[in-house]
DNA sequence: GATGAATGAGCCTTCATTCAT
DNA sequence: GATGAATGAAGGCTCATTCAT
């Protein structure tokens, strides 16, 4: 009886787990517009209905995916997070992860940017995501509070800090940046050099 | 004669203008990919059959709003552009033009952001717009030479030059950013912090 | 044992009741084509695959619950019914029987009436519910033989003594019609005299 | 070019009534539930999508089917009126004539009482087609003001007057009724005993 | 007996595009 | 050049029903 129920447990999550996953690559493959939510299905192996046991309709299934999707890098962003280093290092730090991230998850980063981009984009509790990010807010006000980083507000330093990665790691804003340990060192630099007092 | 074939040419710009400036419109109203044909030919006051006698299709009705919007923000961009100020003015300047044309155009400036994430992207024969960033990649290739700004690949400059810009007016992404010239000026300082030497 | 047979008896009587009334509760509230079976068994709190071990389909259950009804209607209307009274008598007793039913039970009535205009209609056993309303005709033919009532086919006689309540009690027919002690005495009175000789 | 207009003219219209003609037929043969917009555009010989251009949507296609088919009913019960006839004779006339228009029409009757036992019913400006029976309530008013007819409300009169003939003429709930000349002259007569004085 | 999960078929509607006029 | 009408294909979603548990 316990295994019946193991089994039924993780039948569902693989299910539920295959119909993001079939999410993600067909948004990679075909864009965010054509995927459908019968395409989806089929790249699934599953019926169209049963997306509707999972999710409420296509807009729960593609936001509850950027939600998650999120989270996880936001999680990444912070792995190794150390408040007792130099604001410094910890900003690199995290810059690291953030490519390093991006680099190993290509598609879940690709359906971000379009998700992003989309209509659907107003539907998320934006608040729900900024919570994984809470630190990093922490340690910018510390780095303003101690003169390190400049007294600018939280969005013009995020801004400067990681949004040039995000552009540098997008294939379709720069098809030809390579995400080589010096180029990465040297964005990072230059993001510091943005921020720094 | 020749007065008849110059009102039908007038008459047919008009009518082109104004299906591009109602997929515009159309875009910042209900996104991109609601908007279909139809519903662009309602809001330019034609049949949809006569969009397809000025565009190929809907792709290429896209496509061509894209880069005519790409081209006008390129010589926006380069308004009052002169090479023999110093490289810092001069980038100075690019940036408050490019942050006053957003502002000027916010419903072009949409209508690019939603076309650069989405698979009709792919289709921009990027060569035509860089064109028009000629002046601008010859001035940044002269501070380099001149030890001015950091030596760094093109991508990379313009991703810490440009790129915080169009997140930061961008009210998808910042909705609460205000472009107060405190935050613009502040904005272009943390840019030049970041590519000067 | 035997107690709990009928414990369990009593139980599966309980859950069929529940299904019957949540599909006349939801054919009220949704109409006829919008009552789903699923729906029906959110609404009975029931599994969707419960409601197959007790009906064999949908159109099983939709049959079922109008059987059901249509007899109940029928002993209603045969109530205190006596022979032995006047013909006269005995048909308005009947047909205030009739409107007490339908003012009493709305919910019911409506059932019936949509039911009744659906294609479901085809699939009832007539004769199951006819049997019910065996001594009304009996009463019909003794009142002809008497020379109490006119020699028309049944069909006609029973057309103008009920059917005109019917339309006047349905509310999409005659959403305005009271059904008052007043108003009630004058459409029976009508239908007499449409009927007697 | 007259020509031309006029060919046009004429092919729209019959795609129209094509379309509303397939409706009819269908709801005949399939009923009300049953009958999808994919399945009528089949039977109309058209596409789907060419029901759009017609009728706004499934229920407008459905309740513009009713109202022409309500008003062409209204104007053949009033065929050869006159309000100079005695009361009896005029509305035994309607009588007859609504006896005729339903056995010659009898899949537009059908379709009429699918439809007003559906919740598209409720969708029905009823105003719009009881201007068609003004003159029958002019007729009424004539009578009970003459002291022909009861004095009761419309309602019942209606009721009692036509509600029967409905009933008979339709083979769902009386599939054995034979409209013969006699069976309609004694339904009539029946209704005309109801509501005289 | 009872269930939640699962499904292919079908729902109503809109799509991008073409045709005759 | 310009159009309204027309269309097959596909959109998101729900259906009645069955299955393993």
């Amino acid at each position: 009886m316990f295994i019946y129920f193991r089994i039924v447990r993780v039948k569902d999550e693989i299910k539920q787990d295959a119909i993001i996953e079939a999410t993600v690559a067909l948004v990679n493959e075909i864009g965010f517009a054509a995927s459908s939510v019968s395409k989806i299905a089929k790249r699934a192996g599953v019926s169209p209905a049963t997306i509707y046991i999972y999710f409420e309709n296509k807009e729960d299934l593609l936001v509850s995916t950027y939600i998650q999707i999120k989270k996880s890098l936001g999680d990444a962003l912070m792995s190794n997070f150390n408040p007792t280093h130099p604001v410094h290092d910890a900003l690199m730090n995290a810059g690291k992860n953030l490519f390093k991230y991006i680099s190993d998850h290509r598609e879940l980063f690709y359906f971000t940017e379009q998700f992003a981009n989309s209509p659907y984009c107003e539907l998320v509790n934006k608040g729900e995501i900024e919570a994984a990010f809470q630190p990093l807010f922490e340690l910018l006000q510390y780095g303003i509070d101690q003169k390190i980083i400049k007294d600018a507000p939280f969005e013009l330093l995020l801004a400067h800090l990681y949004h040039p990665i995000f552009s540098l790691a997008n294939p379709r804003i720069n098809p030809d940046f390579q995400p080589s340990p010096e180029n990465i060192d040297m964005a990072m630099s230059m993001a510091w050099d943005a921020i720094k007092l």
